[in-house]
DNA sequence: CATTACCTGCAA
DNA sequence: TTGCAGGTAATG
C-alpha cells in the first residue's frame, strides 16, 4: 500500500491530533516479528513519552518523542494507522495499540503483518536517514540532480526508481504512473536519457506525487487516512491496474508486464522504449 | 539479476 | 484452488 503520499497524508492528519499528547501504555502488542527493537527497551521506554511531532521519512511514519526517542512505523503492504477514542475497540488486525492521554488510541492495523516498529535513539534515526536517498519532493531533487542519478546506472528505469536508496518514497504505484506521464518505458536503459526526457521524468514524478497528496492518497483496499478515510486518487490513475483500459492519452490499451518482479503497467504508444 | 520469503484475503 | 497484491530483506 503505503507509498509516499500516503504515509504523507497520515503524517499530517496525525500531526494536529497528537502533538504533546504522552503515550500512557502498551495496550496491545500481539505480533511480536514486528518490532525491531528488543521488547524490553520498548516496553522500559516507550510508556511515559510525549509525542511533539510527527513526520515522514521515505515511507517510515516517524513520531518524535522526548528524550531523544523516535517511534518509527513502516506500514509495508497493508499497514494503516490511526488515531481513534479510546472507546472504540481495535479488531484483531490491529497489532499495535498505544493508550494515548486525553482518551485517545493511536492503532497500527496491518492485515498481512509485514509492518514493522522501532523504536530509534539518535544514532538509531541517523542511520534509518543515511538508509534513504534524497526526498523528490525536496528542494535538492532538481532535474540535474536527477542527471547526475540516471548518468552512470547500469539498470532498467523502473527497478532504478524503486529503489529508496535513489529516490525515497516512490512506489510500485508511482513509479508507473510518473513513468506514463513522462513517456517512457519502465525498461528504458537509466543511462539513455536525454535532458528532455530528464526534465520530463523529474516533473512526472513531483507531479504524480502531490497530485496523490492533494487527494488524499490511493486506497486499493487496506490504506486509510490518518482520520480512517478512504483515499481519492485511486480514481485518477492513468495505467496503475488498468490493464486493457485505454490509454487517457491515446485511447489505446494499457498492457500490463512483469519488471523487475513487479507488476508494471503502461501503454505500449506512448512510453517510447 | 532473479528467486524466495514474510502473511492474509480476495478475485479469477 | 491458484495466483496476485501498494514493500523490503535475504539468499543463490
Amino acid at each position: 500500500m503505503p507509498e509516499l503520499p500516503e504515509v504523507e497524508t497520515i503524517a499530517r492528519d496525525l500531526a494536529p491530533r497528537l502533538a504533546k499528547r504522552r503515550i500512557t501504555e502498551i495496550a496491545r502488542l500481539d505480533w511480536e516479528p514486528m518490532l525491531e527493537t528488543p521488547l524490553a527497551t520498548f516496553r522500559a521506554q516507550l510508556p511515559g513519552r510525549e509525542i511533539r511531532a510527527v513526520g515522514r521519512r521515505a515511507k517510515w511514519l516517524l513520531f518524535t518523542l522526548d528524550a531523544g526517542w523516535t517511534l518509527a512505523l513502516h506500514l509495508r503492504m497493508s499497514g494503516a494507522v490511526t488515531v481513534a477514542e479510546a472507546t472504540t475497540e481495535p479488531d484483531r488486525y490491529t497489532h499495535l495499540v498505544l493508550e494515548l492521554d486525553g482518551d485517545k488510541r493511536l492503532c497500527f492495523r496491518d492485515v498481512r503483518k509485514f509492518g514493522r516498529v522501532r523504536l530509534l535513539d539518535a544514532a538509531g534515526l541517523a542511520a534509518l536517514e543515511a538508509a534513504h536517498g534524497v526526498e523528490p519532493l525536496s528542494d535538492a531533487f532538481t532535474a540535474a540532480w536527477l542527471a547526475r542519478a540516471l548518468k552512470e546506472r547500469r539498470t532498467r528505469l523502473k527497478p532504478l526508481l524503486l529503489d529508496q536508496r535513489m529516490i525515497a518514497g516512490l512506489g510500485n504505484i508511482y513509479v508507473d504512473e510518473a513513468l506514463w506521464r513522462a513517456g517512457l518505458h519502465p525498461l528504458r536503459a537509466a543511462s539513455s536519457l536525454s535532458r528532455a526526457e530528464i526534465a520530463r521524468l523529474h516533473e512526472a514524478i513531483r507531479h504524480v506525487l502531490e497530485q496523490s497528496i492533494a487527494r488524499r492518497g490511493s486506497t486499493f483496499r487496506d490504506y486509510r487516512t490518518g482520520t480512517g478515510e478512504v483515499g481519492g486518487n485511486q480514481h485518477h490513475f492513468a495505467v496503475y491496474g488498468r490493464e486493457d483500459r485505454p490509454c487517457p492519452r491515446c485511447g489505446r490499451p494499457i498492457v500490463r508486464t512483469v519488471v523487475g518482479q513487479r507488476g508494471t503497467h503502461f501503454c505500449p504508444k506512448c512510453q517510447t522504449a
